[in-house]
DNA sequence: TACGGCCTGGACAACGTTGTCAGATGCAGG
DNA sequence: CCTGCATCTGACAACGTTGTCCAGGCCGTA
């Protein structure tokens, strides 16, 4: 008993709920509840006794019942891969500003790019009964949550699409975007170019080194292998893989780095030849802050990450708002903002 | 009855409950409940049967009912600025891990520094009974949370103290990181250094304010009102400042910077002068990416974002996890990293 | 005055889960 | 064969809210 006891005291920390303030008030329990929510059919008088109830009491109302009895939660779940990546951040809040224009709550979990850790936290998100999940895939296996899209959980993927199993995406342009960035360079007179980018079973990563290899053979040029690192994307590693292609009689006159870590690493190893006089033309995949008051300025192909997830959770919300709509891919343009990196000329 | 029966068939998308896994098994209701929740007392084979129920159906538990029947959420609340700030999101990332090692969820929103926004996110994980609420504050009264936390909700406030309630704050030590970053131009044979910081309601930055006299005061040096400008952050605000401040025959020859966002419209400005050949020294609150890699490299004190987060969340729990204590306010210390913009000479 | 219709308010069930408790079952020992 | 005990199982209430539905009071009108 004293368990009992015990428990009650703590759950919710012993708030009000509307019988309390139906009896303060002496009232009904479902005027109460009309008052709460603004329902008609309260006269002014009987309004006013059970607002004074509800101020004397604090009470606030119960959402988890009210989910629990309505079958809405009013939330969504984005699942992401790490919000401490400026990646994530802007479109986290661009999402968040969507949900909360259909009045609702935005839950987000990193995934640490752990497949596992993505479809833990996806299913914990559908437990809960999110209304709607968004999804930056870190796996390549979706099969899991077909069952919850057939149970009514609308799911839209962000930034890659979804793996074996046909559902909506919102992605970048990652192939002609990679492509125009190495076309740029191609058109400054470069020919020997280096790529370094992600593992290639992630798609975005596969999607820009196709974007390269077009780009190549367009200009008619024929890739080396040792101009291609293609893996882990740690600093240590990246930087071992920009000195090796950048050293040698057949050294790269220029990089395109797949994604803006890989920028930012190559960017170090590059300043570092510029002391030495060598400079070295670059290219990045994605916008970064700073990138223009760097010296020179860095060159890169910009994606709107908030406009990912902006465009990402309207979707979401048109699902979410009855519209039965086929499983479709949306792409969004890439934009090459030329800031000097890229325009540096070859050094033969 | 139209009406009832849709109304039914979306509820949740129609999703198992736990009595039809029972019924589809042939067992009673609890035993499921048993099984999903891992409690003994169930042999084998019934076991077995559920769990094939539980397959066939692809339940899953709806975690609303059992949030309203056991009085804990297992979430907690984080209300910040803007998550698109590079300084929170890191801050969240920390936070979440600490959640996720307690076994529960993060739901953070952003306040866009306005206070009613903030009140109403604060009540909003209120009413969704959140377990714990972590508050950066953007209002300075925060007494609508105190019915909150007296009726239970665990609250840590993060990066400011809260205003007009006495409550656990964790906050970088904004006073003595700017005293420092002020005594190190000072050490470098600076007299006349400005001050750009935001506006002095908000607590980091009248701290920093206060650290800047202090350190000016220490070295004997009396403050001309030119020097300092303390008002709202937008660039251009801030460029004019910085430009005012910086011409005359009286101009400042080092600048200290509030926050990052000045610091960086702060480099701009410097990256225009030192092209016509003037270097003035400058030293910025907070840390940021890439910092080292501009020419010359930002000196800056830095504060720990995710040590922040970690630190209030890790109070949260203790909190959570019965501990009664006093509401305390603790400070974490910033470190100087010195890169080059806060060690150049004044020129005269 | 009698009647019908409208407005307000409240009793009750239901949402899906878990805690309590008592019944059923099986087995060993007398 | 019956009793006692331990183990397993299920009926039932409760969590706090909202939807449904009906009762009662009031008003205006005939």
């Amino acid at each position: 008993m004293g368990e009992t006891t015990r428990r009650a005291e703590t759950r919710y920390g012993n708030r009000p709920t509307m019988k309390d303030v139906a009896a303060r008030a002496g009232v009904g329990l479902k005027t109460v509840s009309r008052v709460v929510n603004g329902e008609p059919g309260v006269t002014a008088d009987t309004e006013r006794r059970v607002q004074e109830a509800i101020d004397a009491l604090n009470f606030r109302r119960n959402d988890s019942a009210r989910v629990l009895r309505k079958g809405r939660t009013a939330s969504i779940g984005l699942v992401l891969e790490d919000l401490a990546d400026p990646f994530y951040g802007p479109l986290s809040r661009a999402v968040e500003e969507v949900a909360r224009a259909h009045g609702a709550l935005l839950i987000n979990g990193s995934s640490a790019e752990e497949p596992e850790r993505e479809q833990e936290l996806a299913l914990a998100l559908c437990a809960r009964r999110v209304d709607g999940l968004l999804v930056i895939p870190a796996g390549d296996d979706h099969r899991y949550l077909e069952p919850e899209m057939r149970a009514g959980v609308a799911t839209v993927f962000v930034d890659r699409p979804a793996g074996r199993i046909d559902a909506d995406a919102v992605l970048s342009d990652s192939f002609g975007g990679a492509r125009d960035g190495v076309a740029h360079l191609v058109a400054q007179g470069h020919r020997r170019i280096g790529f370094i980018g992600d593992q290639p079973r992630i798609h975005t990563a596969a999607e820009r080194l196709r974007g390269y290899r077009a780009a190549m053979e367009d200009a008619g040029i024929p890739i080396e292998d040792a101009w291609m690192s293609l893996g882990l994307t740690d600093p240590e590693r990246v930087r071992r893989a920009a000195e090796e292609m950048l050293s040698g009689p057949d050294a790269v006159t220029a990089v395109f780095a797949g994604n803006n870590r890989v920028t930012v690493t190559v960017v170090r190893v590059l300043s570092g030849l510029a002391e030495r006089g060598r400079s070295v033309a670059l290219v990045g995949f994605d916008d970064f802050e700073l990138a223009d008051l760097l010296q020179p300025g860095v060159t890169v192909v910009a994606q709107d990450a908030a406009q990912l997830g902006r465009t990402a959770a309207e979707r979401l919300f048109s699902r979410l708002d009855g519209l039965s709509l086929d499983p479709e891919r949306i792409e969004l343009p890439t934009r090459l903002i030329t800031r000097g990196s890229g325009e540096i000329p070859p050094a033969f």
